[in-house]
DNA sequence: CAGTATCCTAGGAGATACTG
DNA sequence: CAGTATCTCCTAGGATACTG
């Protein structure tokens, strides 16, 4: 819980998150709402293990969600300013289909590799 | 079971495959996972359903599916020619997660047009 | 019937630079 | 820090026409 978010969170070559054969919303949301999984996060942290997403599409990213109902944001009056964005509880269930789809693809990576080598092969 | 694929049977306005929360692969291939689920299709069968598929990308897609395992292509030597697809077994447990995501969906589809409701109110 | 072959377009996403 | 503002690019996907 609370630890920081890891560089390379959605870099691991056996993740099954790299071959994505499933989309959770755009490009990003699905990865946004592991980053959001143990409690809210600031816009600079979200862009540690989400460091390919440029701030248009980030910022982008976690419009679409807020306007879904996934996540809220909310603005500190502080200076230097601070915004956190944490899931909402209809954003957190998304995270069971999710892990379903999730446990899916670790299980079958080993069938769908060979598939690819197989049709590659003839 | 084996009946005709119904031309609108992905145009029910209540039917959660309408938003889209979930991405199972490139544009049709959950659809056509459905198509597939009680057995196998011509490609003229599935033109019905997915009417709004041009014959290009349907090819591609079915290529694709191919490609990674999801389903199988057959063709008989007859005149004129018949083709058949039909899911694999990988295929066939992309049902398992895939029906998760509906389910999920179907329940939370009121939240969801609130949510959207509500961002635009204020 | 079961596809190819061409051409074309929209929009998701990236690169880069700037600001309250 | 937490974003905007522009500009650009790529490619998934569509329109249309043709074929073994």
């Amino acid at each position: 819980m609370r630890e920081p978010l890891r560089r390379d969170m959605f870099e691991d070559p056996d993740c099954s998150s790299q071959l994505q054969p499933f989309r959770f919303g755009d490009k990003w949301s699905g990865r946004m709402l592991r980053c959001l999984e143990d409690g809210p996060r600031r816009f600079s942290e979200l862009r540690v293990p989400l460091h390919r997403v440029t701030p248009k599409v980030l910022t982008e990213t976690l419009r679409a969600m807020e306007r879904n109902g996934s996540l809220t944001r909310t603005a500190y009056d502080e200076n230097p300013p601070r915004v956190e964005y944490g899931l909402t509880a209809l954003g957190r269930s998304v995270l069971g289909p999710m892990d379903a789809a999730c446990e899916w693809a670790r299980a079958h990576l080993p069938e769908l590799a060979e598939a690819r080598d197989a049709y590659e092969r003839g």
